[in-house]
DNA sequence: TCAAAAGTGTTGATTATACACCCATGT
DNA sequence: ACATGGGTGTATAATCAACACTTTTGA
């Protein structure tokens, strides 16, 4: 839209446009969201999704970008566009349209003293607490996008370490469809895919024997998805 | 509220709010999007998405549905939101972000009368003229999700009339992903969904013979909504 | 009678699912 | 030596994909 001429009405009073980030990491088998604490009025104290403003000067996904470092202390993190949330009450006391992004990000690499200084915690996925305006409905719909993604995309590869085990890739799998999976199929498949490249090293931290540690081939998945496949799993 | 004139000074330090339209219809065996030319500048007389801003006192939805209302008569339409555009410099000269959602409509329900007075026209999917702004690749990012959906929601029968033959549905889904379908296959597929009700009537309008017409049955496809079915047709 | 679209089944190929035992190793 | 998670193959069922002829009827 580029007109002429305004409504008043729109000038009068202020439409806020605001970004929030679900941040979803994975740790020790299990799904986790980042929320913070709000310290300031109103709903001080109350858990909250991590957000901001949008900047006149910047571009929408360039303020979850923001919004994500100055939390995580992370930079060109995976993030994708949720959807918007704006009905007219959703915020009491302010008009305020909500972009919801979501971002998925490898644990162990985020800051800990950030996320502290935020006033930050990791929560498990199916037991987060109450969170403020239609927060834990953005959490919801961003999980139901996680699922549905995940069968087209190896989107899940974006929350494990650059090295990882199978078994870890496959729990991952297990924590975003929230069921278990057949191990062998699940092997067959992910290894058919042929976007994993087998490394000489073993990870121990989760059995005596050792599981082979696989880093992901992004060319070879390039190529599988011009040639359109799909990462569904049964 | 009477539109009043402002200055540049004044629209750079506002975010403004903006949904466009992205209205699809089918008609013929062709999809189609609904465009229309722009009566005021800047760019007027360009083709361009139908639009709005966003009321301070209404739903982000429901200005999709007053825009739609407004251009095509129709209310209470199937509409979704696609995303949110909001690229600092989209709209060159304003900082704008813009809502965009696609509707699908029965394209004999529309109101000529009002598609004429708004100067919109009805064009072809893989014939649109260029459009301002993003509002090309808009188009694009929707024909992609209805694409997407359409494997998942019956989502096509929002586009045809109540009465439908299996052809015209084939053909729907042809427009849509843009390629052929094998007629024996893709009724056996649908059939096999019971979702769908044969009447007692056919349609002769494409054929002499005439194919038996058939109606949607929405509590069936509920059920099946619930236990998991997709609408993937090869 | 013929042109044009509607309607109908089968087969082979591919993919999904279910399932149980041995391996390697640290304690 | 044993407990623990890692790793492997096969057989059955389900689904997909390819394919050609007969029917109906208005012109």
């Amino acid at each position: 839209m580029a007109p002429e001429t305004v409504d008043l009405y729109q000038i009068k009073e202020k439409m806020y446009v605001a970004t929030d980030c679900i941040i979803f990491g994975f740790h020790q088998s299990k799904l986790k969201l980042l929320v913070f604490k709000r310290k300031v009025s109103p709903l001080e104290g109350e858990w909250s999704l991590i957000g901001s403003f949008v900047r006149l000067d910047e571009d929408l996904d360039i303020a979850g970008q923001r919004v994500l470092k100055e939390t995580t202390g992370l930079e060109n993190v995976f993030m994708q566009q949720l959807r918007t949330y704006g009905k007219k009450d959703r915020d009491p006391g302010y008009r305020c349209i909500s972009v919801a992004q979501y971002a998925l990000i490898r644990i162990d690499d985020y800051s800990e003293e950030l996320v502290e200084k935020h006033g930050a915690k990791w929560y498990e996925i199916g037991d987060l607490p109450e969170l403020i305006l239609d927060h834990n409905q953005m959490v919801q719909d961003a999980l139901e996008q996680l699922k549905q993604n995940a069968r087209y995309k190896p989107i899940g590869f974006e929350l494990l370490p650059e090295k990882f085990t199978i078994p870890q890739l496959q729990a991952l799998y297990e924590a975003i469809y929230q069921r278990e999976l057949d191990a062998r199929n699940f092997r067959k498949k992910v290894l058919s895919l042929n976007v994993l490249e087998k490394l000489d090293e073993k990870d121990k931290s989760s059995s005596k024997r050792g599981a082979f540690l696989y880093k992901f081939n992004y060319e070879n998945y390039q190529n599988l998805l011009t040639a359109g496949y799909n990462f569904e799993f049964s």
